[in-house]
RNA sequence: GGCCCCAUCGUCUAGUGGUUAGGACAUCACUCUUUCAAGGUGGAGACACGGGUUCGAAUCCCGUUGGGGCCA
């Protein structure tokens, strides 16, 4: 029986069609935080916005917190379910006159607001609504004035301790009357997050530095409302290249798309992790069980960090490395099929033959999609020559060396690794040129690439008919290619 | 415009009054090698600025600058 402590922490995103990282990372740390204290994760979709949301965009983000393994204990619970339980919290601030209704349009206040910005003015809400009289209160509701609900702010300070942050101070004139509840009946952000917290036994919020300003608003309404305040930690922020947050202007921020890239989920947890986390010491390769071990929201570092797709491809590199042939194969296989290298059923007969490319592969690779350009000479005679690396090579005493030589390697018995190489090192000496001056040209000629695994094992595993083919090809499209 | 947050190599970071300011990615050189990787060795590279406090500040305080975020 899985023993619970008190800790119960949440992530809470709006589903808006697609995962974005920086939420993946919020996940990540709501997720370490509960697994560190033994504590509950719960997932929570933000969708009042009824508008933008979809069953499929919901699933979105499921099949995000799946992939990385972020398993949530409780929900996902929908806010556009709990309507009801915003009202109730909303009626019992507006009986006890801690809310007041406001019947401005809204539009009209936006524009006032956008015309004060403008003109470099501050601008906040006047309480004009507060201040009707209840004659023209009576007119309003006569006339059926579509009215929100404003947040009374009392007139102290907030303060808080902010478990990254530290102590974070506001004072109450530099907060408006927010609304909590528009008139629509849909609640606002701080009101429903309010709520929801609280119903669900919060005991951290963890979330993006983007709502620090937020919580002083939520703080007076847990006041308000007489509820327990939990505790609260502000993320610091995923930024681009540019150190503006991580948009879709910047390209890769779906994780979907690094995982279609054959980025694989230790590696982006991992990387994720210390993107604003650090344990302390020069640790850097660390799976679940030791992030989960080492994890304290005391050491997440309080300033922004810039997203660096270069380190994520040498940790990912370091993760296929580490792997055996088995699970590299394992995770190539869908690579391998949706480029068409290989049929599906031929995968088990060629199991053995796969798993040796694997093997070759390994130390090559950084993402799993690198597969398709780099090994596809291993599969398919349709590969691209690299530029200029053919032409290098389509000289007169080249092209003799290799005709030669292909004629030496076409008759070896057991075309394996090491009877190609000694038949070439022979070959090479006996009519002294050195080894390379035949293993470059030959490469390029059967593989295309001037770089790659070595030749011999490369050939071996290409086997002998697919070597002669490829060579006679050069030959037969460039051998008149007179000396240049 | 107001408020809030932030500030160590290009990037991610260690550092919590005394360090030759450490590590990682990237970069450069060397090495290994048939090549490309991977690996190994080494180099270059940072405390935004200005004031304090202190015998002594990357570290504490204030200001400036810069960056970021929020304002149904």
């Amino acid at each position: 029986m899985k023993k619970f402590s008190d800790v119960r922490v949440r992530m809470a995103p709006s589903p808006t069609g697609f995962f974005h990282v920086g939420s993946a990372r919020t996940a990540l740390y709501n997720w370490l935080f509960a697994r560190h204290h033994n504590g509950t994760f719960i997932l929570r979709v933000e969708d009042t916005d009824v508008v933008r949301s979809s069953e499929k965009m919901i699933q979105v983000i499921l099949d995000g917190l799946t992939w990385l393994g972020l398993n949530w204990d409780e929900g996902p619970y929908f806010q556009s379910k709990r309507l009801d339980a915003y009202m109730t919290y909303v009626k019992k601030l507006l009986d006890s006159e801690r809310a007041y209704y406001c019947y401005c349009d809204p539009e009209e206040l936006e524009k006032e607001k956008k015309e004060a910005y403008k003109n470099k003015i501050d601008w906040q809400y006047d309480r004009r609504c507060l201040k009707l009289s209840s004659a023209e209160r009576d007119q309003k509701e006569k006339l059926n004035v579509p009215k929100a609900t404003r947040f009374l702010v009392p007139d102290h300070p907030v303060e808080y301790y902010d478990s990254i942050h530290g102590k974070i101070t506001r004072e109450a004139e530099a907060i408006e009357d927010f609304v909590i509840m528009r008139h629509n009946g849909v609640p606002t952000y701080n009101l429903a997050c309010v709520v929801d917290d609280h119903d669900m036994g919060i005991s951290h919020v963890i979330r993006a530095v983007e709502h620090i300003t937020n919580t002083p608003k939520q703080l007076l309404l847990y006041e308000a409302l007489g509820l327990p305040k939990p505790e609260f930690a502000h993320l610091p922020l995923i930024l681009g290249e540019d150190k503006k947050k991580l948009s879709k202007r910047h390209g890769a921020v779906s994780l979907m798309w690094y995982k279609k890239q054959g980025f694989l989920p230790d590696a982006m947890i991992n990387y994720l992790a210390l993107l604003g986390w650090s344990p302390g010491d020069d640790k850097e390769i660390m799976k679940k069980d030791e992030l989960i071990n080492r994890f304290s929201l005391e050491r997440i570092n309080p300033a922004n960090a810039v997203f660096d797709i270069t380190k994520l491809e040498w940790m990912n590199g370091q993760y296929i490395l580490t792997m055996s042939d088995e699970e590299l194969l394992n995770h190539l296989k869908p690579y391998l099929t949706t480029a068409r290298f290989i049929e599906q059923h031929e995968i088990e007969s060629k199991h053995d033959w796969l798993i040796h490319v694997c093997r070759l592969m390994k130390p090559r690779l950084k993402t799993l999609s690198e597969i398709n350009e780099k090994g596809r000479y291993f599969f398919l005679d349709d590969f691209e020559y690299e530029k200029d690396a053919l032409s290098k090579h389509l000289n007169k005493k080249t092209l003799l060396l290799i005709k030669k030589f292909s004629a030496e390697l076409k008759i070896i018995q057991n075309f394996n690794a090491q009877s190609i190489e000694q038949t070439l090192r022979n070959f090479a000496k006996k009519n002294n040129v050195k080894a390379r001056e035949i293993i470059h040209p030959l490469r390029v000629f059967v593989t295309g690439l001037e770089g790659g695994p070595g030749l011999f094992e490369t050939l071996e595993l290409l086997g002998s008919e697919t070597c002669m083919r490829r060579i006679n090809k050069v030959f037969e499209v460039h051998g008149s290619t007179s000396d240049s």
